[in-house]
DNA sequence: GTTCATTACGGATTCCGTAAGGATG
DNA sequence: CATCCTTACGGAATCCGTAATGAAC
């Protein structure tokens, strides 16, 4: 057994079993890949994928486990090049981080500057995703860390820590009737047809909630995924948008009227993400403390030392987290 | 980085940091692991082993993190080859368990033997110890199960399921004065030399308390790792036994008299225990429950799930656990 | 003087990629 | 016919163990 075999299946099974694809992206050939996996399986006694003829169709029950094994084995032999990298210079290294739209483009880039300014040596990848893709990647080790308000809770072997808790603003033109109106209510949002985020996107189930609450069943006219298209279709006249808070721009957006909207939808939470087990290197613990305040190195520790979910949102009380 | 190199950095920091010991113990050379080492040490940057001169004296701080990540990269790999066999066939195979002499002589023998009727194929391996050295040797992944009244606790790799609870007796010979004596208290044993446990072994703690409790500081003229030996010393009439209930035998302990002691000293649980994250093969499963039939496969499935060891515990009521 | 890790070096093994082969759809 | 895995094969790199070297106790 060898640590490029098991590379060779984890990278396998994740290419959709096709191991020319993942010769490709590995820049090696395929019949390294397919050799290294036939000798793995020849040495272990059991197929580890399920061919037809010489397609890879599947895997099998125990190459399951297998996948999973060799996947953990990978996470651990980076977390011992990241131990080595931090003992020689803690100031270089890459940082990968999956996020939504909404985060990257109104809540990361002040902290992304200044990451940048103070770690000129570490290397930044910043992937967008879905929320579901973005717990993935972390899951799977194919980021760092994940920063995301919805999704994060699936993979258990995720920790999520919780940033900042954000309300909801709504966004219509000058000359719409709600522009004029005092003391929002959901029953008149609910006259008129909404563009808001699409499901499972950015705090949209806390927002589907408080309409259920109300019994109330506005209709949605258009659901994007991030506020820069939503406010497109505001300004076409499509709608009402609804928008997380912090994606209202006095200054760009001064064509059209936020209006506050706290007070009828429960807020959100804005979460970040990553693997229970992960070595976290000093620039990562430095990220954490910028973009929330109070993920200081010690609390992220406490954290850590949880195995309880609902223990870990305990130990950073509602009160202390920001509010954007 | 190579598989082998992290088995050579992870067996020479469990031999005294010796590479030729280690070199005999793995059937290769010393010059082979000194050159793997240096290698892994080159590509990472870092030295991983503090040298004087050419000895190896130390770890290095990210030495210990890199060997603590190596140890769990081998035991993935076990599980590999764990899952593997068990797929070919769930009858062969291996099972270590650690144990202390007290299980080893008086609770293991009918269950062992009814293990290697029904797996023939499996070779068991037992391994004596003291109750600490049987956690370490789990905890590190050289033995599979470890067995034991005490110490289990220490390490939060391991997962602990409680098999029985026992009580004590008290051993005399029939020409001592106790032999007579009916309700027996703390008070009157506390008037003789005892010989029981080693600090450490077999419940030992909970006869302390008792004693403590109950203000008594009773002299303990020897102390045994195991009941046999404390047996040879009550015939000698050198002072009263106090032993595991299991550990006297009516025919073979005919030449002595054993009183209950159960109202005397809170009863002692002996737990089973592994490391949380091992691949279990189906001969484990059906070991544990011959050995704890409350321990079935649903229930050791259940208690792995939970995180907290007062959970775990609590899976388990007082009430169904064989009393002995 | 013994123990111990490092270095040098030669033989055997293994790894890797090109190219051809054969099965699938 | 295009796709895709397997096998064959030759060159390169690596691994392994013997033996010599030199430092530490």
């Amino acid at each position: 057994m060898k640590l490029q075999q098991l590379r060779y299946v984890w990278e396998v099974s994740r290419h959709e079993l096709n191991v020319s694809v993942t010769a490709d992206k590995l820049y090696t050939s395929q019949s390294g890949i397919s050799k290294q996996i036939r000798l793995l399986e020849d040495e272990l006694g059991i197929p580890i994928f399920v061919r037809n003829g010489k397609h890879f169709i599947g895997i099998t029950e125990a190459g399951q486990q297998i996948v999973a094994l060799a996947g953990a084995i990978l996470g651990k032999t980076r977390d011992i090049r990241n131990v080595a990298q931090e003992c020689r210079d803690d100031r270089i290294g890459s940082l990968s981080i999956a996020t939504t739209h909404t985060q990257a483009r109104y809540a990361l880039p002040p902290v992304i500057q200044a990451f940048m300014q103070r770690y000129p040596g570490v290397k930044l990848n910043i992937q967008q995703g879905t929320p579901s893709q973005i717990a993935d990647m972390a899951s799977r080790g194919l980021v760092d860390l994940a920063i995301a308000t919805e999704s994060l809770e699936l993979f258990d072997n995720l920790i999520m820590l919780p940033c900042y808790r954000w309300n909801r603003c709504v966004l219509v033109r000058h000359d719409h009737p709600l522009a004029r109106v005092s003391g929002l209510t959901l029953a008149k949002l609910a006259e008129y047809p909404l563009i808001t985020y699409v499901f499972g996107f950015t705090g949209r189930s806390q927002l589907d909630q408080a309409f259920e609450q109300a019994g109330l069943h506005p209709r949605l006219a258009l659901t994007a995924v991030d506020a820069d298209v939503i406010k497109t279709y505001v300004r076409l006249g499509l709608g009402v948008g609804i928008v997380a808070h912090m994606a209202y721009d006095p200054t760009i957006d001064r064509d059209l009227v936020a209006i506050e909207a706290s007070h009828l939808f429960a807020p959100s939470t804005t979460r970040i993400g990553f693997r229970r087990d992960m070595f976290l290197r000093r620039f990562i613990y430095d990220f954490m403390v910028s973009f929330a305040p109070h993920l200081t190195r010690e609390r992220v520790d406490q954290a850590l030392a949880l195995h309880d979910k609902q223990a870990v949102d305990a130990l950073f009380s509602t009160a202390e987290l920001p509010v954007r």
